[in-house]
DNA sequence: TAAAATTTTGACCATCTGGTAAATTAGAGC
DNA sequence: GCTCTAATTTACCAGATGGTCAAAATTTTA
């Protein structure tokens, strides 16, 4: 009578429905945030019943910690994977440009994240004011090195990381404004979007 | 038994308890999302009954509808006073000025505007390829107009009046992380984003 | 102050929604 | 094929939620 809750994916159809709630959670959550989803609109997304997909999950709730806590993990790593001993610029801009690369090809993770903050971050607080703020401390750290040894500009660092937040996920979060200000002239919102972003952040960090 | 609803308000009662409505409703829809607010939250927020909300307005939606229309009206305000006859550079980081107080005194608003554009602007989407997107083209042209003049940096200038919206807005959309993130260390987050803004828009806009 | 109009309330509904239980069906291993 | 387990469905339920209605209370007006 094991559920599979909570164990991870075993047989092939547990791996396939999983995925495929988790899939069609993730499209429905960033669209209409947490209570403003159903189960029903999950389960008919995913091509499941509601009682099968409460089958794979202990609830609503359970699938919505389950797809935060995927997101989270890799939320963190552009910013990770900014290296203190490397040139200044190089890392910064790199950083902005895995940003903009996350926002462009993962645009519902970011709403789904967007969703979140926007609302107070009330499931995610622990993490904002954990891991996240640790890192963030970190990289203000090194930025701030990079600044005194004459790098890049004196600026706030942590203001620097805000600033690059806003640009990169504004991309994604308010694509919708976006699309409508600009109709249908432009196709491919990014293409503009990642030149602009490197230009004013080159300007930014001349000193 | 002519109802209130959809005339101007009359006695003193009407113009109190609409504004409480109304307010009330700015809390709860900017902190939940339409979906996510109920009507018996707002009556309880505004000190009043169910039955009684529902005296003064047509429905739920009714009450959303009222918000985005007083709010719409006065979030063009700022871009609309940019002034094509002034100085470049003064105009853009006047016009800066205005979008950050705006957030920092009407974050509510501003986040009741965020959750409709990350959910896609269903109830919006009129005014945003309506009125917005005129008056964005017709100021984008002035900037393109300052560009070749000389007086600024050229750069897409749509590209530059979302980067204005992303980073002002960001303040307030995004509140919850930014206080998080940077712990009980800031008092008020606005006073080095305001000097922040500045200092990059001055390096953006130098030729 | 009495009549008329406005405002408020209490009792109620219909529907939606998250969730459960038991029975049924499909699948894997032998 | 047979058995045991995994997966799915059908039928429900309890509470929440948007909304209605008629009666009661209050304010305004004459």
């Amino acid at each position: 009578m094991q559920r599979p809750v909570r164990k991870k994916p075993q047989t092939r159809i547990q791996k396939q429905n999983i995925s495929a709630i988790l899939d069609a959670a993730l499209e429905v959550f960033s669209a209409h945030g947490f209570r403003g989803s159903t189960l029903d609109q999950i389960a008919s997304e995913a091509g499941l019943s509601k009682p099968n997909v409460l089958y794979y999950f202990n609830g609503k709730e359970a699938i919505h910690v389950a797809l935060l806590s995927d997101l989270l993990d890799t939320w963190l790593d552009p910013l990770r994977a900014m290296n203190p001993s490397g040139n200044a610029r190089d890392e910064l801009l790199a950083y902005i440009n895995r940003k903009l690369e996350l926002s462009r090809n993962f645009p519902r993770e970011s709403r789904l994240f967007a969703n979140e903050i926007v609302q107070g971050a009330p499931r995610i607080e622990e993490f904002l004011k954990g891991e996240l703020r640790i890192l963030v401390d970190e990289k203000a750290a090194v930025i701030e090195q990079w600044m005194d040894e004459g790098q890049i500009a004196k600026l706030d660092p942590h203001h620097l990381i805000f600033s690059i937040w806003a640009l990169t996920q504004h991309y994604a979060d308010f694509e919708a404004q976006i699309r409508l200000v600009r109709g249908d002239k432009i196709k491919d919102s990014y293409a503009g979007a990642q030149s602009f972003v490197e230009t004013i952040f080159n300007k930014i960090l001349t000193p």
